[in-house]
DNA sequence: TCTCCTCGAGATCT
DNA sequence: CTCGAGGAGA
């Protein structure tokens, strides 16, 4: 499908890992799936002694990697009983300053998948920045947000859950990589489910925060000389050449903000097909009319067409030039 | 009525 | 971390 791009994570940056990517709700089927395993749960103190990853494109795996890693800390009985994983194992193993470049080189710029991803991605993160390495930046897909959004009655959303409730597997073997085949089939069996059962990720959140909330720049670059930047915008109506969410979607990306209904901050309302209204009094929305009277009344708001729209959003923007 | 915020409860990862 | 509840402010 075309580049639609719902985040539904936090809008404040996190203060100890500003480069930390975006934990978003998109059914993808291009993505990296990740699992590590560690000498314990906190980042700050325990090490990664094993790492994975499977390379899916249009749902299937193409590539994956494995590695043990030896740490610097003894592997605990608990640990090694949990995972399988022994002192012994990893005795000749590379270290972490080995591991993580050529896992980084691995996944690349890729979205991760992975289940309760914070774990991963902040386990990793960390020990980017402890090697000084670029930070992982990479946006990611949490299987347990999901899981918890689609089967809310399930009495817990433990990777050996999904595993069991989904007949993938019976048990789960706490290993980076067999953990990251079962994600990977967890994940493929949760889009499958959605879409054999009519639901969407709109549907499913339907209720949480707003739809304008929940689009979020893909760019962190934008052009302050952009028409856009800075400035507020609503839509009213059906857009004829996509679905107001990707119109969204090309305002934030450009460094404007969207609304979802006309404010005293709305500086712009984006006016779609209106037929649905032409029953109603004047033919205009709701919208139209709160826009026109704050208008007169002097604030600074312009009700455009939906071509209007595009130009502004501006070749420049849409076709990579300056 | 709508938007923005703060706060606390509840899970999951090894 | 995620999510929903409840309050402040418009």
């Amino acid at each position: 499908m075309a580049g639609i791009y719902i985040c539904f994570g936090n809008d404040y940056a996190n203060p100890n890992r500003p480069f930390k990517g975006t934990s978003m709700i998109e059914l993808l089927n291009t993505y990296t799936v990740v699992d590590i395993e560690t000498t314990g749960l906190d980042s700050h103190f325990d090490e990664i002694i094993e790492i994975a990853a499977i390379q899916v494109s249009n749902g299937q795996e193409i590539n994956r990697f494995n590695s043990l890693v030896k740490p610097n800390q003894e592997i605990s009985t608990f640990i090694s009983e949990l995972t399988g994983i022994t002192n012994e194992m990893v005795e000749n193993s590379p270290g972490i300053d080995v591991v993580l470049p050529q896992f980084l080189s691995f996944i690349g710029t890729s979205v991760l998948v992975a289940h309760n991803a914070n774990f991963d991605v902040n386990f990793i993160y960390d020990f980017t920045r402890l090697l000084d390495l670029p930070p992982l930046k990479n946006d990611f897909i949490d299987t347990l947000r999901l899981s918890r959004r689609i089967f809310p009655n399930w009495d817990n959303h433990k990777l050996q859950t999904l595993v069991n409730n989904l007949n993938i597997s019976d048990t789960v073997e706490h290993r980076a990589l067999s953990d990251c085949v079962n994600t990977h089939l967890c994940f493929e069996s949760m889009k499958g489910y959605i879409s054999a059962n009519n639901l969407s990720l709109d549907t499913l959140w339907e209720h949480y925060g707003t739809m304008s909330k929940r689009i979020h720049a893909q760019t962190d670059q934008f052009d302050l000389d952009s028409p856009v930047y800075g400035r507020v915008f609503a839509f009213t109506g059906t857009l004829e050449k996509m679905p107001r969410k990707d119109a969204m979607q090309l305002v934030v990306n450009a460094g404007g903000i969207c609304g979802d209904g006309v404010t005293q901050k709305t500086n712009f309302l984006v006016l779609g097909n209106n037929d649905y209204c032409k029953a109603i009094k004047g033919g205009k929305s709701s919208k139209q009319k709160k826009a026109e009277k704050l208008q007169i009344d002097g604030y600074d708001i312009t009700t455009i067409s939906e071509n209007v729209f595009y130009d502004m959003i501006g070749a420049e923007n849409l076709m990579g030039g300056d």
